[in-house]
DNA sequence: GATGAATGAGGTTTCATTCAT
DNA sequence: CATGAATGAAACCTCATTCAT
């Protein structure tokens, strides 16, 4: 390694921080106030860093916002999943650690809103296209990862064969958005037990035993 | 009926029909670009009038955004719910024909995502709080009309008593939501058969039969 | 007097006590707020009546603040300033009163500020021209009345007669103003006695008896 | 130096420059036709920028008319008269220059119109405010350098001393403003000697020589 | 004649993005 | 390479004035 590749990582590192300096105030700043009430401004202010130079690290601002608010979170929620799927024994278990992981992440309990704030414009498709590799991917794993769960379930006897995968996966999603997502719908009926919450579904997805009520 | 009374109730309802057509061009266009992606101009060229004009009839775009989006079809949405449970027969057939409903109106299909890109700014607070009556009116109809159907069914039978209610309207409105809203977590598992959806639902709340699988 | 003419005296007093009512809003409003602070719509309702209504009575915005700030006000106190100037004995006295006069008026105390607010614009001056004839015959009576008390004084020794009479009228003209109208260039001195500002322009003014200090 | 302040320094520089074209443009359209009837359109174009590069030097219009018209005119006058009170003899001769000077500085011969244009709206004050350490710094640097000269005079037995100083210097402040701001209500007896004007001022204040007349 | 509603014209302000340094 | 400053473009909003009723 001669001393220009010394050099070279050097600077790359620091670029690396600086970087990650941008995504963790973007990300606050963002889920704090809403994307659309966050200037690029402030956000360089946060870093301590130049306007412009969020332009060397990211392309526009959804770009930013995209890279800041899923793809390192969609990362991290993939990942765990992952690991909780290989540690828990049976599927019932599995689910429940993930729905506890799930619900209490900030992914479902922040992002989620956000997501919507970008909005169909075709400016907001192209940069989540952008980033879709890495998007999609995480996303890919963290539905495959839950679906194959489910999916071992069937086969151990704990989940109901008549009921699709998929249909499965879907309810398993909008159980931990409704406990994560607050809804002005629900009006006086909005606070739940998460245990009581995943009961219901367990229960919807479960082979029913035989009992006498 | 006098000369004046009669000019008022023409001019009045010149007025009206006008505001209708605000609303309508505004509710199209705000859910089909986003509400930070359309601007007032646009939506008074669409309905032929000046920008101006629009602020005679709301406040703000905010508040023309809660009325178009939220005031409106919120009420639709809970008349009908009402409906719906004077009509049908049992605890069952009232949430199947209420998700029926729900899942097919684009009160669920479109503005949801909408209510989330406001953000959480004051404004946008202010603003719903200024047509608040009428929206929490609403909801409230909507949750209660609901609520009691569930309560209804554990009545009668149809659904388990060591469920909270609450945690079972929560359900509900979470499956409605997972099964009307595109959500690009689920993936490749994204299609499922709302049949099936509620099925899981039903399955979840309903007092288990005796049976052996 | 026919019918015709009856109506149409009716029809014309209440259409003055409606100008004055107009007017009276007006100077008000604009005086507690400032002319560009305040709308013709809040103007109205405030009487009471339809925005379009005013422009039956003034001929634009400007019109109508010239006339409810100056053409009445420099009416009023034209005409006192006449009275004070008959009913008083010598000179010195006429002076005297006037200035008590002036200082307790709002004409000076609220007026003058709003004067400036009009601005050079040649709209602002149009405006004030329209209503020359009144204000500038005012504002002749006024300076006539007090210069004419300025020349008694000197004809009956109680004045210089090395002073120009212009410029007498125009020391009194300035300490009735600082007099009216705070000013934050004076600073913490602002705070002054009227009879001891009086007394200043009085001795400057004043032929200087024989005196030992 | 090194290249980093020198590049900062001509940056630096080069904004100073030009936001001292924005105050003179500024200074000139405000005082030509008023606050209200000149946008910031109008003074970014006379100087040849963007509009929106006047709020990268100033915070608002109210803070370009503050800053524009008071801070440095009265700086400007602070300074000058603190000049002339240390510069010239006795008190009757520091007033005298001081009066000569003020009635030909533009500070009172227009920024005094505008200062009253700007109303009494809470913006117009948060904007003054916001300047206020400087703008009120130099008001009192103004009239305390003015009361300690008539002080002087008092004590030098030049003035009288049953006058208190804060009425003094209130008629001083009277008169500049007399000479220097038009009066439509002085009508005809407008035109007048500034040196008379002063005269009937020095004479209100001075102690009484024996005279007979 | 009075009016409420409509609006053209224009204002201030914001901000993502670019560019000279 | 990083940057602070500049800015085009556009947004929301106001209001004096007009006009159909």
């Amino acid at each position: 390694m001669n001393v220009d590749s010394v050099h070279r990582s050097l600077r790359e590192r620091q670029r690396q921080e600086r970087q990650e300096l941008i995504l963790q105030a973007a990300e606050q700043l963002f889920t704090e106030k809403g994307y659309y009430d966050i200037s690029l401004d402030e956000i360089a202010k946060r870093v301590g860093i130049g306007t412009a130079t969020i332009y060397s690290h990211f392309s526009s601002k959804e770009d930013l916002m995209v890279a800041a608010i899923f793809e390192r979170a969609l990362q991290r929620v993939a990942l765990h999943i992952q690991e909780l799927a290989a540690i828990q024994q049976n599927a019932v278990e599995k689910l429940t650690a993930s729905f506890q992981f799930l619900i209490s992440d900030d992914f479902f309990l922040r992002r989620a809103q956000l997501y919507y704030s970008l909005g169909n414009s075709p400016e907001a498709q192209k940069a989540l296209n952008s980033r879709q590799s890495s998007i999609s991917e995480n996303a890919r794993i963290f539905s495959e990862t839950l679906a194959e769960v489910i999916e071992q379930g069937k086969i151990a006897g704990e989940f109901r064969q008549d009921i699709a995968t998929s249909t499965m996966l879907k309810a398993f999603i909008s159980i931990v958005r409704a406990q994560s997502v607050k809804d002005r719908l629900a009006g006086n009926y909005e606070d739940v037990s998460p245990a009581e919450l995943l009961q219901v579904y367990i229960s919807g997805i479960a082979v029913q035993a035989t009992t006498t009520q």
